[in-house]
DNA sequence: CGATTGCTTGATACCTCTCAACCCAGGTGG
DNA sequence: CCACCTGGGTTGAGAGGTATCAAGCAATCG
């Protein structure tokens, strides 16, 4: 499949829109590059500190966005305040493009991060009339719902040690080339990724280091010692 | 958004192939129709009886599928035997329609049951020349994506309670008209789709009919009878 | 240095799973 | 017609895993 690329029409050090950018995957090669089809970024770059809201759950969603730096969470807050982390976002990947005209979801900045946004028409109205930007589109969507799917299958069945081994997994494939993984959320927020508490994260966590799976230097930092072990535990 | 849809070449006493049918939502209105864009059905309609293979996980995805009629599972398979159920598919609905080469998960007959089958080929080359074709493609992909969202959330946080509640309200949804409801599906087939085990779905489903929020005249027959209250609960 | 925030660890309670027995309806065959 | 069998469903008792509540620890920041 062909590598297309929205370019972005500014002096530009910044990567180009790739639709179907990385969703945890590091297939973050050099973006491929379609000079005809080009939507235009909505304003510069903006920044946003830890925690602030990049937009709310019912918002229009004329806009969607593209992470330029740092990590985005989207999740749904419940009526009791319990909080349902969907997906989170890294360089690269596009976030808070709809089928309907509100955001089903909010959009968080897990730390410090970047965003580039773009309008929603601008693209609709290219695809139009751009058949493998439309391709590329429905190409998009239907990965993004094999996240989701994926995302379903982990908390459906599963015991906190099979959800955190996959989601460190998870993690881990995003950087195979290293074993040492960053992490930008806080235990919470992996909690409500993974349908638990923070206190069993770090319970499953402090396991899985006693066992010699993983190392822990800092709590943010993990070393994958037994990558294949995590692998079979997270299914 | 107007409502275009596929139609079926054969003398047809078949429903058109709506693109994003009713994903659980009986807005199955008089179907729209737009005989400028036809993909053809791949030979007869094919009956499937109870439990029944459709498609198996891995296998090639040249094809998908609509409903004719009964009701669909898609599923996935563990190790260790679980099975998760991502979505039930009920007449009307398309599923098996991929991004990749391959089925992501296999399709199952919940009970005896009619689906036409289309070449995944020739909506794609049509949708090249036929924007507002690709558009609905793009919202299709679009709301099974939400609708996986909301499967993640229902399967996150939640108690056997609020996840049968959920169920039921999702049912309930589908036939706004009348506050009775046919299960197609087995406790475990229920169970599998929630996360929870037979048991307790049924332990869950006499503690409502106890609480007067529902009555089982069979096991497979639910009346409705404090839709309000569920509702409550599922969330 | 004290306060704050994120994290870890412990004790207990609660919910769901597991295992098991039993029930019930439908189908089959004598 | 009834005995029997089968598959799906219900219900109970006990075990186990996770949530809850609470205390303590470490790093960061004013």
């Amino acid at each position: 499949m062909t590598q297309l690329a929205l370019t972005i029409d500014r002096p530009t050090t910044m990567p180009p829109v790739r639709l179907g950018g990385s969703q945890w995957a590091r297939d973050r090669a050099g973006g491929g590059f379609e000079p005809t089809s080009a939507v235009r970024a909505v304003g510069p770059v903006q920044y946003f500190t830890r925690d602030r809201d990049i937009y709310g759950e019912g918002e229009d969603a004329a806009l969607f966005f593209k992470v330029v730096s740092g990590v985005v969470r989207t999740c749904k807050f419940r009526s009791d305040g319990r909080r349902q982390i969907d997906s989170f976002h890294f360089a690269g990947d596009l976030f808070g493009l709809e089928a309907g005209s509100e955001h089903s979801l909010c959009a968080e900045a897990v730390c410090d991060c970047a965003v580039v946004s773009y309008r929603r028409r601008g693209l609709e109205t290219l695809a139009e009339s751009d058949g493998a930007l439309s391709r590329q589109i429905f190409s998009f969507a239907m990965r993004s719902l094999a996240r989701s799917q994926k995302h379903a299958l982990l908390l459906g069945c599963g015991t906190a040690v099979e959800k955190v081994a996959a989601f460190l997994v998870e993690l881990a494939a995003a950087a195979p080339e290293s074993t040492a993984i960053a992490l930008a959320m806080t235990r919470q927020d992996i909690a409500d990724y993974l349908g638990l508490t923070m206190e069993t994260v770090s319970r499953t966590l402090s396991r899985f280091e006693r066992d010699c799976l993983i190392e822990l230097p800092t709590a943010r930092q993990v070393w994958i010692k037994n990558l294949a072990a995590l692998r079979n535990l997270g299914r």
